[in-house]
DNA sequence: AATGAATGAGGTTTCATTCAT
DNA sequence: TATGAATGAAACCTCATTCAT
C-alpha cells in the first residue's frame, strides 16, 4: 500500500519536471530521451513510469488542470463580480511565467489531439472542467461566457512568446473589457 | 522550348493547397511526402520549388499574413468604431472555417520559431503588420489594444478545434465585449 | 558530315569545361546539375551530348589521356636520359596546376572503376598507353619501371590538395633520384 | 544493471570493420545502410556510436594512422639507412593488403576534406605525424624528404587497385631508388 | 527498479535521369 | 536542339520503444 502511494507521488514528481520541457519545445518537438535526460533518469526509467509518451503527455495535462483549479480557487468569493475579476486578474498576473506555460501547453495538447487522432474524452473533460470552475468564480449562468474568459486568457498567453513584458498590460484590458462588458449588459 | 510556368505562382497555388493539411495536423506532424501528396506532386517536385520545409512553412505564414490583410480591408471604414467592430466580427464570423485555420497556423509557427531557434524577423514582421492594420481599421492610438484583440481572435480560434460550433457566439460576445470597453473608456 | 564534326568538337568543350570542377570535388561529389551550370547549359542539354555521367566522366578521362600524350611528346628526344629525365620533370613543374588535377581526376577514376564495378577496360588501356608513353620518352625496356615513375607523380599530385608549394621541390627529388637510380643500375 | 561494454573499445572495433568496406568503394560511394549491415548492427546502432558518417570517417583515418605508426615502429633501428630503407619495403610488402588499402583511404580523405570543405585541421595534423615517423626512422632532417616517401608509398598503392601483383615489385624499385638517391646525394 | 544499447520504421532531403514543350 | 520541371529511389539521420542485464 504505501509503496504504490510513493509510486504514485514520484510519478507527479517527474511530470512537474517535465512542465518547462514541453512548454518550451511543444510535444512533438520533444524526444523522450531529452525528458528522460531533463529528469535525471534514464529512457528506461521513463518506461517504467509511463507506458509511453502520449500517456505522458496527457498525465502532464491532467496534472497542469488539477493544478490551475487551485490557482482559480485562490480568489476570495465575499466580493462583488468586478472585484473577482480583478482579483483572478490580479492572480494570473502574478503566476504570469506559469500561465504562459501552461496555455502553451494546453494549446499544444489541443493540436496533439487532432493531429494524433486521439479520442477528445480527456480534452473535453478538462475542458468542463475550467468551464464550471470560471463559472462559478463568477456566478455565471451562460457557460460560453465562462468558457470564453478562460479562452482570452489563452490568447493572451500564447502570443507572449517572444515579448513577454506585455502579458500584464493584455490582462488588465481583459479585466477592464470584462467589467465593462458585465456593467453594461449583465448586473451584479 | 521550355514548359512555360509563372513559378512565383505556382508556388502560390502550392501553398494554398498546405494550408489544411497544416492546420489540421501542425508543422511538426506533417511529413514532406504528406505534403507532396496532398498537393498532387512528387516530393523532388516540393524540393523543386521550395528548399525545404521551414521555408515551405514561413511562405504559407506569409502568404496567410497577406490574406488576413485583405479580409480585414472589406470592412466599410465609413461607420461610427462600433459599427466597425461588428462588421469585423461579422467578417470573422462568415470566413470561420478560414479564421480558425489561420488562427492555427499563427500558434504553430510561433511555437516553431521558439522550438527550431529560428530568428523571430518573420514572426515580428508579421505581428506588427497584424497591429497596424487593426490600429488603423478601430483608430487606435494604443497599439497594445490592436495587438490584444488580434490575440483574443487567435485565442478563440483555436479552442474551436473540436466544437466549432461556438465561433459564432465568442466572436459575438468578443464584439459585444469590445463594444462595451470602448464605450466605457474611451469616445468613439 | 561537318554537323558530326561539330557535335564532336563541341563535346570535346564541353569536357574540358568540366576538368576544374570534377578535378575540385570529385566523380561522386560533383551533380549532374552543377556540371550543367559549369557548362552554361541545361541538364536536358547534356543530357544531349552524354548519355549518362558515367560516360561523360569516362570521356573526360580519355581526353585527359590525349592531352598527356601531348604534354610527354614535349620532351626533346635527342639528349641524354638524365637529360631527359630532368626535362620531363621540368615540364611538369610548368605544367604544375594542370598536372595535378589531372593526377587527381585519374585516382578519382580508379575509385570510380572500383566502386561502380565499370569493366576496367578502359582504365587498362589507358593505364598501358602512359606505360607506353614514358617507356618510349626514355628508351625503358622494363615497362614495370616506365609505369612507377608515372604512378609517383601521381602519388606527389594528390599529396598537393591543401599546401601545393611543395609540388616543385618534389618533382625536384623524383628526378634526382630517378636519375641517382639509373646511373646506378641501368646504363644510359 | 546495464549491458557492460566499454564504449571506447567496441567503438574501435566497429571502425575495424569498416575499414575494408571504406578501401573498396570510398567515402562517397558508401552508404551508413552498407555500413551498417558490414558491422552486423542497425543503422540506430552505428548512430548510437557515431554521431553521422563524416566522423566515422574521421575517426577511421585516426585509428588507420595510430596503426601505421605501428607499423614502421617495427623497423629496427639498429642498421645502416640502406638496411632500414629495405627493411621498410619488406613490411609495405609484407603487409601489401593493408598497406593498399590504407593509401586508398588516406587519399579519399584527401578528397574529402577538400569537397565536404572541412577543416584540414585533421588531415595536416596526421599528414604530419607520418612525416616525423619517416623522419625519426631514417634519420632524415629534411622533412620533404620524409613526406616523399611516404606519399610515393601511397602513389603506388593507389595504382594497385585493379593488379595488385606489382605492388611487390614496385615497392622493389622505389626502395633501390632510394638506396641509390642516398648513396649519391646523402652520406649514410 | 533501473540502465542504456539496440532496433528499424519513417523522417527530410538529394540527385541522376526523363520528357513535354 | 534546348530547356528545366518533374520524378522517385535512395541517401543520411532520428527517435519512440524494447529488453538483456
Amino acid at each position: 500500500m504505501p509503496k504504490i502511494i510513493d509510486v504514485q507521488q514520484y510519478r507527479q514528481e517527474l511530470l512537474s519536471k517535465c512542465f518547462d520541457l514541453f512548454a518550451e519545445k511543444g510535444y512533438a518537438n520533444v524526444t523522450t530521451r531529452q525528458i528522460a535526460k531533463e529528469l535525471g533518469v534514464s529512457t528506461g526509467t521513463l518506461y517504467h513510469y509511463f507506458p509511453n509518451k502520449q500517456v505522458l503527455f496527457e498525465q502532464l495535462v491532467e496534472q497542469i488542470c488539477r493544478q490551475d483549479m487551485e490557482v482559480i480557487k485562490q480568489v476570495d468569493k465575499n466580493q462583488t463580480r468586478s472585484q473577482r475579476i480583478e482579483a483572478l486578474g490580479q492572480i494570473l498576473i502574478e503566476n504570469q511565467e506559469y500561465i504562459i506555460k501552461q496555455a502553451v501547453i494546453w494549446i499544444d495538447f489541443c493540436q496533439y489531439c487532432s493531429a494524433y487522432k486521439v479520442s477528445d474524452n480527456l480534452l473535453l473533460q478538462i475542458d468542463s472542467r475550467y468551464e464550471q470552475a470560471i463559472s462559478e468564480l463568477l456566478d455565471l449562468n451562460n457557460p460560453q461566457v465562462a468558457k470564453f474568459i478562460w479562452i482570452l486568457v489563452d490568447g493572451i498567453s500564447i502570443n507572449q512568446i517572444d515579448n513577454s513584458d506585455s502579458f500584464a498590460v493584455q490582462i488588465e484590458l481583459l479585466t477592464q473589457m470584462l467589467i465593462a462588458y458585465f456593467e453594461k449588459h449583465i448586473s451584479a
